[in-house]
DNA sequence: ATAAATGCATATAGTTCTTATGTATATTTG
DNA sequence: CAAATATACATAAGAACTATATGCATTTAT
């Protein structure tokens, strides 16, 4: 396997994220967005990808723009306003995660008050 | 769905630790453990649990001592040598993804040089 | 006595991802 | 200039992991 099942689930909250801090973006673009920012560390599969933003187009997170560059076709991915509201829950979701993950794994951080 | 999509992947990882810290543990104690720790914020069910149980033992990474307490019938796990190894693999593995993670959803850790 | 807790287990289905494959054009390399 | 690589989309089949539901049995609390 390329990468490990940690990272399951975690797809839509990289993507959003992506598109969030870049305004538009379309989906080759965001897999070489990811291997540019991890060093090539994580590998975001097509298979993976477009099942992924049709479902968050289907779901009104995203709209949807074609453009036609160098006679090549490009779908551009833009949040909605619910997609930018439900990039600020999967993002606070991600920092709980890390913070109950922390605490079952490090003794040291077992007190989740802070 | 109770936990967050996040979730999905960790489960062996937190077994494997718990297991590392407490030498040895029956399922349902584990449950109990996750709760406490986390302050009821991950539930870690039965169907999730057992079958990743019988996994782990399958694969050699746990021993299993059933004991009687109480006329009732506990299923004791114990890491192996490989299972410690592999615990070692996996806590490395979860803070790589945190490493990651925040370099994904933060530019202000996109260096993943530190 | 009845409900809740303790303790194990499995089966079905849902979600998410991997792997494989397909189509098409543009660019780079030998 | 032919072949390989990169760009750009897409889907289908299956694997992996988990949620939900259910079942059995005993103990403890109400």
């Amino acid at each position: 396997m390329k990468n490990t099942s940690l990272f399951k689930g975690s797809l839509v909250t990289i993507v959003l994220k992506l598109l969030n801090e870049n305004d538009t973006m379309y989906g080759y673009e965001i897999t070489q967005k990811v291997n540019e920012i991890t060093n090539g560390e994580l590998q975001i599969t097509e298979g993976a990808l477009y099942p992924s933003l049709h479902k968050l187009e289907a779901m009104g997170l995203v709209d949807v723009e074609f453009t036609k560059v160098n006679n090549r076709t490009r779908k551009y991915y833009k949040l909605t306003e619910l997609g930018t509201q439900e990039t600020v829950l999967k993002l606070a979701e991600l920092e709980k995660y890390i913070k109950i993950m922390r605490a079952l794994v490090n003794p040291k951080f077992r007190n989740l008050e802070h």
